[in-house]
DNA sequence: GTGAAAGCGCTAACAT
DNA sequence: ATGTTAGCGCTTTCAC
């Protein structure tokens, strides 16, 4: 930046610039075209050129470059992530099984965590800007004015795990809350539990809103009161807080659903610890997801599953589903409830 | 790709192309090198130009395009990572912070995931061709064969969290493995622990064997044997069955240091509900990079701390560092060692 | 301060 | 099957 006296065409960078198509093309004595097609897969070439190409590449080491074919397919076969509970093991998983189906399929991530709850505005716009060919938001939110202008922009916004806050039409993939949340309820009533209570996330979050209507609609349909309920963040510390107010109350709830697995697992341990509880039989703990973390021998946690394979499945549809797919799907994929040990009394 | 008789420029995609800086220099009436400057920080261009060419691409929800810029500058802005252990929290919190910092630094992250253990070559390859300014490989491998490739062509290559296995002089960035690993052997002896056993990760995994031998050194140095070990993957599972075969032993150890902490919890677990026993009075367990969880109550973990933060801004002076950064430091970031309840006799 | 023009590395017509 | 040509959207000289 201070002298840009420097001689070479390249004044901020030393390092050499890699070998261009042209470079691979001049050695093997053929023209670049060649060359480009011999990096397409159905392209029409012939073996012994393409050998000649290969041979070339190799000796120069050449890669195409992926970001010129890019600016002119128009198509960055890039996809962009935001995570916004990078806290929750849940969201690593489906990382992981994203990263793979998406590698499988020729695409790849470009990934931004945001802050817990924060707005991811920023990191949108500059995914954006990297033409990515489809946008999935893992827990994170963004403005509305934002999501009008990707859907302005025709750039697919899926939303994982959680619906847009606002009333648009959005792909999302969630897992079964409605149906999860009910079957809980049951479950919790089922093994006696009486006054159960309600630990949940943030009060605008569309998920957490979801499980406690439908958690709350079984107790009433049998007659009872609408629950103690304690919302707040998906993060641990104000989890543990709102455990402890649940657990302070006076008659104290035999049962706590709690909005997630993670939560559940703070909820617990503030039980056992803080308060001697045997869980189970002095209070029931439930939670949401099934991470792996549930059914370790230290929580054994009931939990309904969300179930990442599907998941991700639902996902890949969406992303390359091309022009005619549904980008306004609901989708909807069911888990299953696990009953462990900090649901059972006896 | 059935028909392509269509009548538009664009055969593959009926997504309308994004406006360019072409469509918003014809709106503002200004040369589309007057757009560019505009977007372009530092650049010389009258305010009240900006100012219209800002009009005009607010109204056109324009974006310019970073693929294209990339083109031309040689440079992509963009760092690639690997993560090999995608269960570990610990990369988890890493990838968060270093999210951060890099997108504060106008960087973003191709991200990959790799199957514990195996080699991440095919995704490193893919990564090189968006002409990544820099690669991360963090607890992933790569062959040696790439790694010199990388050199070649200048790619810097950051090691986290690890050190290559080859011979070869790459950057890496990694926790005080030797320091650690000593502290918490005389730890283990101060606390009164005397037949120690080692429960590591892979033995071809350098850092696995920097902990184990800075462990026996300290236990050679106070003249006792080398302890039982043994070794296997840095996953769950096969810890927990790592766990039973030491915890089976006769004489049974009174102490295990597991190679880290996601090792360490499955450790306790199998030692407290499948062999009954009291975690800190009947057998000391330390872990390594003390993860949030080490410090839950269920486990009360004892563990030298690989500090993120500092370990993430090293990472970042070798990625941003530029040309005359030595591309081959060893950064050893310390941690200290946080005394808890599985390693208290008493 | 601004526009015209060249070209980054590649793909996709269009010829042959 | 292959080469030639024309750009993709932008940055960067180079004149003015």
């Amino acid at each position: 930046m201070k002298d840009i006296k420097d001689v070479t065409k390249l004044s901020r960078r030393t390092r050499p610039s890699p070998p261009s198509a042209h470079d691979v093309a001049r050695l093997a004595g053929v023209s670049q075209a060649a060359v480009s097609r011999a990096f397409t897969p159905g392209a029409s070439i012939a073996k012994a050129t393409r050998e000649r190409v290969m041979i070339a590449a190799d000796e120069l080491n050449y890669r195409p470059n992926l970001l010129a074919r890019s600016l002119i397919r128009g198509v960055s076969d890039l996809v962009g992530i935001v995570i916004g509970n990078t806290r929750n093991p849940f969201f690593f998983v489906a990382l992981e099984q994203l990263s793979a189906r998406l590698s499988r399929a020729g695409k790849h991530i470009l990934v931004f965590t945001a802050e817990g709850g924060e707005n991811a505005d920023v990191q949108v716009e500059d995914l954006l800007r990297y033409r990515v060919d489809a946008l999935l938001l893992m827990s994170a939110n963004i403005s509305e004015e934002l999501a009008k202008r990707c859907r302005r922009d025709d750039i697919p916004l899926i939303f994982f795990n959680r619906r847009p806050r606002w009333d648009l039409d959005f792909a999302s993939v969630t897992g079964a809350n409605a149906n999860g949340s009910a079957q809980i309820a049951h479950h919790l009533l089922e093994q006696g539990y009486r006054r159960p209570a309600y630990l949940g996330g943030p009060l605008d979050s569309p998920t957490n809103n979801e499980r406690y209507d439908a958690f709350v609609g079984v107790l009433r349909g049998e007659g009872m009161d609408e629950p103690p309920r304690v919302n707040g963040h998906f993060e641990r510390a104000p989890a543990m807080e709102a455990a402890r107010t649940l657990l302070r109350l006076d008659p104290r709830p035999d049962a706590i659903f709690c909005a997630s697995d993670f939560l559940a697992i703070a909820t617990i341990e503030v039980a056992r610890y803080e308060f001697g509880l045997d869980i189970g039989r002095d209070i029931g703990i439930v939670g949401f997801d099934d991470i792996a973390e549930a059914s370790w021998r230290s929580f054994d946690l009931t939990s309904y599953s969300q179930p990442v394979v599907p998941m991700i499945e639902a996902v890949m549809n969406l992303v390359s589903g091309g022009d005619d797919q549904d980008m306004a799907a609901q989708i909807i994929v069911d888990g299953s409830l696990q009953k462990r040990g900090s649901t059972r009394r006896g």
